[in-house]
DNA sequence: GTCTATAACGTGATAGAC
DNA sequence: GTCTATCACGTTATAGAC
């Protein structure tokens, strides 16, 4: 049997599309990059990204919910390896330090958030389906590492969990004007507001 | 002597251009609105726009620079009364409360970050301005809260002032998604972490 | 699957009359 | 100061050949 290279193709050129779609969408928005920044690149024509993905919609929410999809992974690691409160916190900054590093890019909720008056409602649905996802486990992950006495603070982990969420997805944006050493200085504030040891 | 009612003309339809300016930025950001999205509710031609601000650059520098004198106005009014930094603190919050209210309007920095790789950079040096008052003010009324008794909080009066410029930033954009109730979460947050009585 | 070619539209901007 | 008219360009999207 031969293997089908044809499918194999397609597979490639589909995720080199969602890998730069994801990347624009993050360091450019949704409405400032075009079929022509994917196309360019990747040496191809828009009407083969038309190909895969009829509409910039379809690629848009193709893009969020494989970024929902890894998110979910990614916590599904933690629960596995039985990891505590802390590492899942420093897991999630992880994340966001890895967007700062590769080029300034932003939450995509951020974004989205940001052009929220502007996008097709497909994309809203994501975007609402990611953000409580990652609400709900910064939560849970708040309230488990205060029942465990390593994290302290006052009010409820819905509070805080939105606090965090926040502060981190601003944390982001401020970093492109104020530079990388103003994320770093909210992380450090955040720790130290759940009573962590610097 | 008479009046000059083409000046007085110039100037209401100048202010009238930036209040809307203004608007747009807050709902749609700076790339999602067009000429037409001023000049159609105004009832005038987007040449009459043209006019007044020859470029759509000078027309965000604009707005963006009107927004700054009014924040200055604004905590200028604070040093004159005397206003304590919890007053002052309640006044930036009010700030964000009012652009919640007002169509769920976001901070212009915040969108102004998360298209800042598209903007042009007469744009990015208004909004890095901006950026630095705001941060100035509230890290200085921080700091005079803390020796006041007034704040209690761990760390450098400047860390917190990034965590809470950030978080309330985030708060306004978050609550598009998550609805308004997200954004008072954080602003009682805010409040516990600095020590305060609920 | 990818191409060429093109449609249909919205955009920021300008020239010149009034 | 505001208008009409128009330009040059970029955008998403489609039809049909290969």
């Amino acid at each position: 049997m031969h293997a089908k290279p044809q499918t194999i193709a397609l597979a490639n050129t589909r995720a080199a599309i969602l890998d730069l779609a994801e990347r624009l969408l993050q360091e450019k928005g949704y409405n400032a990059f075009s079929y022509k920044d994917i196309s360019n690149p990747l040496g191809i024509k828009n009407a083969a990204v038309h190909y895969h993905f009829p509409t910039k919609t379809a690629l848009g929410v193709a893009t969020l919910r494989r970024y929902r999809e890894r998110f979910q992974e990614y916590i599904l690691g933690f629960e596995q390896s039985d990891a505590d409160p802390l590492a899942k916190l420093n897991g999630y900054i992880a994340i966001q330090i890895d967007h700062l590093r590769n080029g300034y890019r932003v939450c995509p909720l951020g974004i989205l958030e940001a052009e929220y008056n502007t996008i097709p409602s497909e994309l809203r649905a994501e975007a609402k389906a990611l953000e409580k996802e990652i609400w709900f486990w910064v939560r849970d992950t708040l309230a488990a590492g205060r029942e465990q006495n390593i994290f302290h603070f006052m009010g409820t982990s819905e509070d805080k969990a939105c606090l965090i969420a926040a502060a981190l997805q601003g944390a982001l944006q401020m970093a492109r004007i104020a530079g990388a050493s103003s994320f770093f200085a909210i992380v450090r504030q955040i720790k130290r507001d759940l009573g962590l040891k610097e």
